[in-house]
DNA sequence: TATTGTTATACTCTATAACTATA
DNA sequence: TATAGTTATAGAGTATAACAATA
């Protein structure tokens, strides 16, 4: 099927994406999300939903506003997020103590154990996903300069 | 209004989410995508339909399907993209030579102008986006580094 | 049989506005 | 009056399945 429309044997031209941050940072986080979720999705955990339960973890009885404006999302978004992980017995809602108005989200205890084993597949994960940079070095250097990039 | 459960002062700890690629990744994207938006959205352009235009600017007759495949998308998202660009007189529909179920796409005379204005302001916003990189060393370094985390 | 463009559909993610109960 | 959680809703973005025309 020779066709001079397709140009199937010639490689496309990037052009000017091929110099864009931007795009470039959506190709790789689309490959990492994709990867991700095939490693994940047996537990019904998502990229969004295991930075939830990363942040409880570590800080727990944060509201669920302040998990929201943590990870820069609205607020709104966190009630079926946490409604879902408290499902999973992953979470609790308590009440807050000086304020009726919120809850304080903590681990429970199959939570943490679940976290673990969880953190040890997306640990894993990451090894595999960043295996081609060259060493230590190079992983914490991305890691700071995407920081960086992060800001603002 | 002292809120024990709040650490309003207390700064949070992503924990594992400091060392991982994948989310780092999705803030600097996010991060990206809304500076992205911000400066283009009253041309009516997000970024998949920048994508969209550069590759068509730079492989004029390509089809539908392979612009997708390029780009990593499926084919059924093109339809509303070339229509909406169609309808913009920035890209056109032409029937292929070969292959009566396929167009080819084609840049119009005022397309190719509207995308030179386009990628100015591109160029701009990444320049902003990336001023706080070293040199231009370390942006090509980041460029090579997330190519090589796009694949596969 | 396989592929192109298309449509219908659905699912996720995200953001906005409005409501309630508290503060 | 302002805020926390909630609900309803709507807009992107993305993916799947099926169809007609064509290969």
């Amino acid at each position: 099927m020779a066709d001079d429309t397709k140009y199937i044997d010639n490689p496309v031209d990037f052009g000017i994406l091929n110099s864009l941050v931007g795009y470039r940072l959506r190709r790789a986080q689309m490959n990492f999300f994709t990867n991700f979720s095939e490693v994940c999705s047996d537990l019904g955990i998502s990229p969004g939903l295991f930075a939830v339960i990363a942040i409880v973890d570590k800080n727990p009885g944060l509201t669920q506003t302040a998990v929201a404006q943590a990870l820069g999302n609205d607020r709104s978004a966190m009630v079926a997020a946490v409604d879902k992980l408290e499902g999973m017995d992953v979470i609790e809602r308590r009440p807050a103590k000086n304020d009726r108005r919120s809850y304080a989200l903590f681990m429970t205890k199959y939570g943490a154990e679940f976290f673990q084993q969880l953190s040890a597949r997306v640990i894993e994960h990451e090894k595999i996903m960043t295996a081609r940079l060259k060493g230590d070095d190079e992983l914490k250097w991305l890691l700071n300069t995407l920081d960086t990039l992060s800001k603002e």
